[in-house]
DNA sequence: ATCCTCGGATCGTAAAAGAT
DNA sequence: TCTTTTACGATCCGAGGATT
């Protein structure tokens, strides 16, 4: 499939016919210049530039339903003949999308919807069809060659133009036709601070697709895993370069030491920070709001992303409310205006409005926090993406926190009555849990352990909502028992000792978080049920051990969640606060739920049980303390947990310690009736 | 004179559409 | 199922602009 050239041998075909290369490089496709395949080749040898063929060729051939496509080419031509001025197809609804989108040339054949010339071309051509480079090009051409930024001329330029970068559209002005000037950049020509080299940003951005696309899968990979459209970086509009630091300070920090990273840009000085100073810095020089852009969400979205793995937990919530204003500035909570782009464009940002929907959720319920984005839009299309495998976990990661509804949102904020989040609720929204993410067979590991263990971590959430509001002895129905945490980390535990250290390390402190919960939630449920030697609780502290085991060697070091889970499990099994390392790092049974649970760690320590009424008791009291599921507060700040894990929870007083013992005996739950 | 950019001709491949 | 049509990715020629 890779040769173009009917009769090549192998190297270099001797026939009559001109021959063309099998492969060119990277440069010299971008050059559009002529190939010799070798390794430098010899154009890029004699230019002195970097000689590469990491861009990966693309498939060939139609895309999608012909016929669809065609309708809506039909339907553009009259939308654009109805709403009157001249205006062509809008480069962006060409954009960012690669060469799926459609083709420039052939949509109108007499000429009306192509670009007009070459000088009109927008700087957003940057995420044009890959094919296009060449305008690519031509936008960086319109920077200064020193290392300041766009002068006046240059302004006034760009905004009679209708600045397509690739996705920075507002759909207004799509559908007015109208032309809003829009400043780019500062208004004075005084020199400003150098930018980062443009070499700097590629290899953070191939970390990127190879580790974190598989979760945030927003931006194109026929785009930005070009290496040429680096190669004036430095120049790149203000939007442009924002985006960039600010992805690359979200990739570096996310991954952290789960993987070697390029040696720093700067000696001395985290490069993650380095990227983000820089995302703040080159944005005071321009009015990023007012041109807001899905580029301007997407740096919103990765600055968030760096200060959230920073725990720097108000900034990052800063962040990521404000990539969801600038989401509904462009309208993209409203299904409607999806109809008015290219079907093209309309795909990627559905992805982008249900990534800020996911993070949204997923945030706010690690942080009780409110909601604002709800799941009024469609998702976006699977079968008919570049990659359906990617797109189907992505699809169910948002079908996941589709079942995470208002009301569990508000009843976890402990702000929904205490009426409505009965029994019933509790076992319908497990159920739909459970629902949501049921076709997890064709998905990458990464994004199967993310779906997984977040849907785990939402039972938990589920199940201490339940506590908190007294319907722990309840029939069990959602799970609502006192073992049932074990349950759930058993799960987690199977679905993380099988799994590659990177699949899950790659989706940074999130997913500590997680595990930190569930530990943290089965812990609780270990010591206030400390004592009890059957099985089921034997079997949870192993599940404990095996989680804390994790958590200390997340992303290459240990999590800063484990101490404080270490000191909550003081006493109950046996680890010692200020031992350096936990035991039995490598005894641990790689495939645990086969091991028989005679071989339990000597170090558990018997301590004296409790009933089941005091467990349940101990719960409550946590619970009421919101305490529930935290490790001790002695560890971190106390502010921090606190925001994590404020309390309010409200609660029945009314069963009796008899019926709650009777009832777990019943369910064979083998607790001691007394001490 | 040399270098560089980039429109577009051309070709091969693969998917969609049509024929049987 | 086979054939034809169409879309699209890819190479790279060569005109024309920029630079030395």
């Amino acid at each position: 499939m890779m040769p173009a050239v009917a009769d090549d041998t192998n190297e270099h075909s001797s026939a009559s016919t001109k021959p063309l290369l099998r492969r060119a490089c990277d440069c010299c496709r971008k050059r559009k210049v002529k190939c010799d395949g070798g390794e430098p080749c010899g154009p890029c040898k004699k230019a002195s530039i970097q000689c590469a063929y990491l861009q990966p060729p693309k498939k060939k051939g139609p895309k999608g339903l012909r016929s669809a496509r065609v309708l809506h080419a039909l339907r553009t031509i009259g939308d654009n003949a109805s709403s009157g001025p001249q205006r062509p197809l809008s480069p962006e609804q060409h954009g960012a999308f690669g060469n799926w989108g459609w083709d420039q040339h052939s949509v109108l054949p007499n000429g009306v919807q192509s670009y007009p010339h070459q000088a009109a071309r927008p700087q957003q051509d940057v995420y044009g069809p890959h094919t296009s480079v060449p305008r690519q090009q031509n936008y960086y051409q319109q920077m200064p060659t020193s290392m300041t930024h766009p002068q006046p001329t240059q302004q006034s330029y760009y905004s009679n133009d209708s600045r397509a970068q690739t996705w920075s559209n507002q759909p207004d002005s799509v559908s007015t036709g109208s032309d809003i000037p829009r400043v780019l950049s500062p208004t004075g020509s005084e020199a400003l601070p150098p930018r980062l080299p443009s070499d700097s940003f590629f290899p953070y951005i191939r970390l990127f697709y190879d580790h974190m696309f598989s979760i945030m899968p927003i931006i194109d990979r026929n785009i930005y895993l070009d290496p040429a459209i680096y190669t004036n970086a430095s120049q790149a509009s203000s939007d442009v370069y924002c985006f960039l630091c600010s992805i690359c300070a979200a990739t570096i920090v996310q991954l952290d030491e789960s993987i070697p990273q390029p040696a720093p840009l700067q000696p001395g000085r985290r490069t993650d920070d380095l990227f983000a100073d820089e995302c703040l810095r080159e944005r005071k020089t321009f009015d990023y709001i007012e041109s807001a852009s899905t580029l301007s969400i997407m740096t919103s979205f990765f600055l968030f992303a760096y200060y959230g793995n920073h725990e720097k937990h108000s900034k990052a919530w800063h962040y990521l409310q404000e990539s969801i204003t600038s989401a509904e500035n462009l309208n993209m909570d409203d299904e409607s205006s999806y109809a008015k782009l290219d079907p093209i464009e309309a795909q990627w940002r559905r992805r982008l409005y249900w990534l800020l929907f996911i993070t949204e959720r997923a945030y706010a319920v690690q942080r009780r926090k409110h909601t604002r984005l709800h799941a009024s839009v469609q998702l976006p299309s699977v079968f008919d993406s570049e990659d359906p495998q990617l797109l189907n976990g992505f699809v169910n990661l948002a079908n996941l926190f589709s079942a995470v509804d208002d009301n569990f949102v508000r009843a976890w904020r402990g702000s929904r009555k205490q009426s409505l989040c009965n029994e019933a609720w509790l076992a319908q929204t497990q159920e739909q849990l459970d629902k949501a993410a049921l076709a997890l067979g064709n998905i990458t590991e990464t994004q199967h352990l993310d779906i997984s263990v977040t849907r785990e971590w939402l039972h938990v959430l589920a199940w201490q909502m339940g506590v908190s509001n007294g319907l722990i002895w309840g029939r069990g129905e959602g799970g609502m028992r006192l073992d049932y945490p074990i349950e759930l980390a058993r799960k987690v535990v199977e679905i993380t000792s099988g799994a590659n250290a990177l699949a899950l390390d790659s989706h940074g402190i999130g997913m500590e978080q997680k595990l930190s919960d569930i530990a943290g939630c089965l812990a609780d449920v270990l010591r206030c049920t400390a004592g009890d030697t059957s099985s089921t609780f034997l079997e949870g502290k192993q599940y404990l051990n095996i989680l804390l085991q994790r958590l200390s060697t997340m992303r290459g070091k240990e999590s800063r969640y484990l101490k404080p889970l270490m000191s909550k499990m003081e006493g109950l099994l046996g680890y010692d606060l200020d031992a350096e390392a936990l035991p039995l790092p490598s005894a641990l049974p790689t495939t645990y739920p086969s091991q028989s649970h005679q071989q339990m760690p000597n170090n558990f320590l018997q301590t004296p049980r409790l009933s089941m009424a005091d467990s349940v008791g101990m719960l409550r009291t946590l619970s009421m303390s919101g305490n529930l599921g935290m490790p001790s507060l002695s560890v971190l700040p106390m502010e921090d947990w606190e925001q994590r894990r404020p309390s309010g929870k409200v609660y029945n007083e009314d069963e009796t310690a008899e019926a709650i013992d009777a009832w777990y005996l019943s369910q064979g739950g083998g607790v001691a009736q007394a001490v």
